[in-house]
DNA sequence: AATGAATGAGCATTCATTCAT
DNA sequence: TATGAATGAATGCTCATTCAT
């Protein structure tokens, strides 16, 4: 599979101008979604003519996908940090809590457009770019959790596939109520207007959560 | 607030008309989001003529407005129906879950639509419109925790908001991984292509991982 | 020349309905014009349905040259009452400006329509209406004029067409000046904003204009 | 007030081809005023694409004032030209008699458009643009009768604004009778179909009215 | 005869894409 | 190589006219 959706000149610019459109490029396309980002203002914000844009994307959607490419890039290298350090799961689980809290909020627009990729039945190009990153994560969940299982800290009795599932599912939507909007305003209404002061608490909450579920008793 | 966005002459229509063009139109909704969403397809689909569209709804956002609104309120009874017995939260909570199965199913398009809805802040109207769904789900789900608490079927040291919410966040992305192509692809990777003939163990093994989560051992 | 532009059924209905759809087809033309007027809003206003205009109307066009016809037979028998009388040029003049004055305040919306109407290069058909009142008009001024002078009471001098017509001009922008809001603001500009309580000064010193004009010195 | 409604791009382009969508424009509104003016004619018409009409004017609304406003201050430029050379009252009349049947001949469209405008109070920005020009005529016009009252030359039993606004009434007319459709086969009822042959009698006709109303005998 | 719901062509405006400079 | 003006297809919405009841 083509994993490049950029012409040959993208890559000769300064890396400070590609990040200026990529920067430009991943807002607007997280804050109005695919359909209704305009391209004249991704331009106009990365402080380039339209007539450059053109020269280094074919077209709309090659611009859309080289975002989610970096995109998924930058959530793999974040995830693969935590992941190769030799801790336990818990420590492992717990050390994604927290990296989730601080690295959304620095990248609220990441997460938005996650959330809007995962929304729009654009063509299953973008499936191709993202699966891989969705299968590193479930084969590390799963694997961790099969081993942990081994070694006697996780019940034996589970189905690990699936709860490697479960427990991306609430990562997933911990992202998304601290970076989306809808999000954020659901999660003040279960937890109170003040959760966003309070990581502590909800980390910690998190965590006996997912103790409870996976370990032995 | 306003809950009715649609003109009197929507109300005097015929049923089946009516409901033709709620289907068009939450079909057309769910799948481009509002901005791209086209009115013109919608009449089409419906099979009536734009003007009568217009006669119906002031514009594309009443129209919008009122498929949420539908959308919210089915989403409200299916979950009122379940909450109304008299059951423990465990025989609670395996209902929801076996309900999300088969609703969704039926119903995809009314998920993709909450999905769609979730991912850019469309005016505060929407927000006005879902508010109270979240709220009542919110409330009900937490005031049961806390009952069960009480009752001793549930750990005394928990944060029965945060396990409340962390509950409805798994629902979410069980509902979001039966209905939206990005989900179900994610599914299908973390737990195999056969998952969707599998719904009692997916059922059996995430009532597992909330029991561990919430009982007391 | 077809002068009835209403179809047979119009005569029909009851005097007071055809007022009812008169009046209100007068104001919606003469407050948005031909293009603009909505014939919608022309049927609620007049408290039929658009189907019954269709029987009385084949179109807009027809319903727009009946209410010009209607018009213009009204300003006919103003000026006609007027004229019928056996005054001298000078009482007959006194006599138009006051009627202007207080005819045109009363039907204000007879001389929008007018003044609409001479914008409009709506077909030939508006004026194959409206000549014969400006026929008559030019006539009756005309020979007015032309007896005045063989009297002796006006100047020799003259080109009796041409000062009938001039004379004309200031009666027209007389009534704009009284019904049309932009006239209405240039007449408060030359004269100050309290001109519409002076109508005694603006007849007499128009009567000393025309006076000054017209008769031997 | 703001004085421009244009947008930058629209002074960027050349001379010739602003003056190609003036005129384009003119045309359009003039014949069918605001509301039935066809956008994408103008473009046609001024041989560019809807597009760049856009990039140049924000909406319709604005290329109607601009041109609005370009007409006013071409109708005032013509009258200051004639105003300030120090000639008496009646030259400067004469002048203006002459002014107005070359000046109108030349530039229908402007007469026209100045007709259609004062048909209805388009928003009031409209009676914002063209005041100040209708606030120049009527200062003007009435400064110099009072200045000719003083100096003897015209009657002092007159109130010198209303015979101003009267004068300008009477300009007025002729502009519409040399410009517009209607006005035009009007003076021709009056006067004989001839009329647009013989100037020199209009005038000179014209003259002698005025003269009459104004001087001192 | 009367109704008013339904129709769909038409217009203002936007925006991805091109291309002359 | 870079620019940004120009293009015109596409879309939300209106309204004259029709026609089933």
């Amino acid at each position: 599979m083509k994993s490049n959706f950029f012409k040959e000149s993208f890559q000769k610019i300064s890396e400070e101008k590609r990040q200026r459109i990529l920067d430009a490029a991943i807002i607007e396309f997280s804050e109005h979604g695919f359909d209704s980002a305009n391209i004249n203002n991704i331009a106009r914000k990365a402080n380039i003519s339209v007539g450059s844009l053109y020269k280094y994307f074919d077209n709309k959607e090659d611009l859309f996908l080289t975002v989610v490419h970096v995109g998924v890039e930058t959530l793999k290298s974040v995830l693969a940090k935590i992941m190769e350090s030799r801790d336990t799961l818990e420590t492992r689980i717990e050390k994604i809590i927290r990296a989730i809290q601080v690295h959304t909020r620095s990248n609220v627009h990441l997460t938005k457009l996650y959330n809007e990729m995962a929304t729009e039945s654009r063509s299953n190009l973008v499936w191709k770019i993202v699966s891989d990153m969705e299968n590193a994560t479930a084969g590390l969940y799963t694997s961790f959790v099969k081993e942990a299982q081994k070694a006697g800290y996780v019940r034996s009795d589970i189905d690990a596939n699936l709860f490697a599932f479960y427990l991306d599912n609430l990562f997933i939507m911990l992202q998304f109520s601290y970076a989306c909007e809808y999000y954020k305003e659901r999660m003040k209404i279960f937890v109170g207007d003040d959760v966003f002061n309070n990581d502590e608490l909800v980390a910690s909450q998190l965590m006996k959560f997912i103790r409870g579920a996976f370990l032995v008793n």
